[in-house]
DNA sequence: GGGTAAGCGAGACGGTACGTCCGGTCTTACC
DNA sequence: GGTAAGACCGGACGTACCGTCTCGCTTACCC
């Protein structure tokens, strides 16, 4: 820091972004996905929902799903959580517990589904999807497993890599496959699994 | 014989289905999601390509995520196999390595992701789909499962039931999230994972 | 010549054209007709509603209009009269007013009015309506006014062709145009027009 | 001034109606119905040789027939004449012959008898069109008669009411029913038949 | 404080695909 | 060979959205 040369937002002329409008249009794309599910909502639909008009939707994302990205960023907590509980088993089980809060909420998982779905078909946000939000647990995670590595506490199976691959891949499979939830057993099985000295 | 066997198709009137536009249908619908993607799929291509009338897909597939799922029936050897080499981990070993095999070649698991992402968008499909692919998957490592707990052969953990959880939600999570490929360092993570005794 | 050897029906081999379908098709068409009008009548709705399968209706009608004229003339009474009153006013009323009895029945107004305008857009149709429609009532008030013609009672305006042109001109523009009923008033009126010494 | 007034166009917000489609669209129906006859008109053509979408089409008109009645109201001058000639045949002579000019037009006449086989069809297009076509027509006759009876000029019979039957009678059934060409003859007859005192 | 440069709601525009309907043809099994 | 049934190819329907493009207007910064 020190110098303050950058600035940012090189202030140009003209009118400023509408916050109200942004606001709006995130409220009306979570209320019509819920009502009209993913296939249902359309970008028309959130302009005739939140008043704002189509372009000024087209301004500023690219896709009705980048919309529904920031909609959930603006109303779930998407804070990912790197708990320091002393021990490997101890964070794991933190880590999974926090995480699957945000699955508790049926609209939630609603818009998590279509959102993974959404970044099989259009790779672009696929592209977007996975950074700003798999890899960020992704990484999460790695801190979690790196620290036990450092601390001697990490078991030689699964590899650290396939920790993650496990975790996420056990929650998603739920999420998209078989609809099971997220619960408090899932979490033991998962750390048994994973913590455990073979 | 000269007993009356019960026909199953009681002769019904009227023209048969024709096998040729069948054929010709899921070899359109193959070749044009290899050449403009899921998203560029439409069923108007696939009749056009086809040389069928749109009538005569709408009549037999209620949607184009149905027809990709039986051409992949019809071009990938979809076989599930449940293999008996006389231990848990063998036999572990031996479904993973066949089961791999259909990851080999990209055009099948291109039409995976986007049959998995539909699944999420469209109830509907999302029921067949789970029903005649994720199901039959899942039974088949149930019987291997099953096999080594009456063998005594099986660790406490992970949970049976969560055998399979892990097991294809490591693969699809792969599939859809990460595009690591499947190779035989997977299987014999897993191999390990799953039936070391611990 | 002279003699019968020529058989008019050459005895076909094969069934019979079947006489109960060629009605239930031509009752079917008039039922549909009046129900859903003759923009929304189909030969498929024909076939169903008369438990005849389309190509029986194919094979023996060229177009819908074409059933819709054999229902007319199964129907109504189409006998085109001629009558001898013995002058050519009274041959004249006598005429229009055994026309206009077609016109009472406002479902066989709906018919012509539709067929009249089938005749526009198709011209193979119109032709035949022409010919076994239209011309026979011109060639039958023909014959009235050769008669008064040849008996001297024919006003020298309008010429006799134009005659014809005056008569049914009002009728169809009526059907056609204004909706106005061909009542014993228009009859009063064209005869004192067209059969009035000037 | 100082006082507000009232504007006619409130300054509507959003894009105006772009009038180089309009034309585009009056002009590609009016080459279509010439070259593939009016049952072989489409919407879909008429936007593809205009280079419109459909929906540009079915926002502005309700059919395919109200899109060629503005071509011809583009087009052909449908100007209604009201002479003033002096005398009762003298204005009936110069409305026929002004009139019949319209009838010179081969494309003219094909798309007046589809209008009129349309209006017939479909009832809300024949209120259209008896509204801004028929109707206007038999005004501006209405007004020769009117004149002519005020002078004392109109003979007894045919009545003021069926003179316009009779002239547009016969010139409607010439277009649809027998196609003799609206001449001078057919001037000279109709003012004969109709002007003459009886 | 006038100029100019966005952003805004509105809505028309050229496109594309939808899912449906029907036309006219054909195949099949029966009579 | 006629018949009911029904699948087939073709093509237009009218609708829904897409993403883009004017419009007239409302801010905001800049000189």
């Amino acid at each position: 820091m020190g110098t303050v040369t950058d600035q940012p937002t090189p202030a140009r002329p003209g009118r400023k972004r509408s916050e109200a409008s942004r606001q709006a249009i995130l409220a009306a794309a979570t209320e019509l996905v819920g009502e009209v599910g993913y296939a249902g909502l359309t970008i028309e639909g959130i302009a005739t929902r939140s008043g704002a008009g189509k372009q000024t939707i087209y301004r500023w994302w690219p896709s009705k799903a980048d919309v529904l990205l920031d909609a959930l960023a603006a109303k779930a907590d998407l804070h990912v959580p790197i708990p320091d509980e002393g021990s490997y088993p101890g964070d794991l089980r933190a880590f999974l517990t926090a995480s699957f809060m945000l699955g508790r909420n049926r609209h939630v998982i609603e818009v998590l589904r279509a959102l993974m779905a959404e970044a099989q078909i259009n790779a672009e946000f696929g592209e977007r999807f996975r950074a700003s939000f798999l890899q960020r647990r992704r990484e999460a995670l790695g801190v979690i497993v790196d620290r036990a590595h450092a601390r001697g506490d990490l078991p030689s199976t699964p590899t650290s890599g396939t920790v993650a691959d496990i975790v996420f891949g056990v929650v998603w499979y739920r999420l998209l496959a078989t609809g099971q939830p997220l619960d408090q057993r899932l979490v033991d099985e998962l750390v048994a699994t994973l913590a455990s000295r073979s």
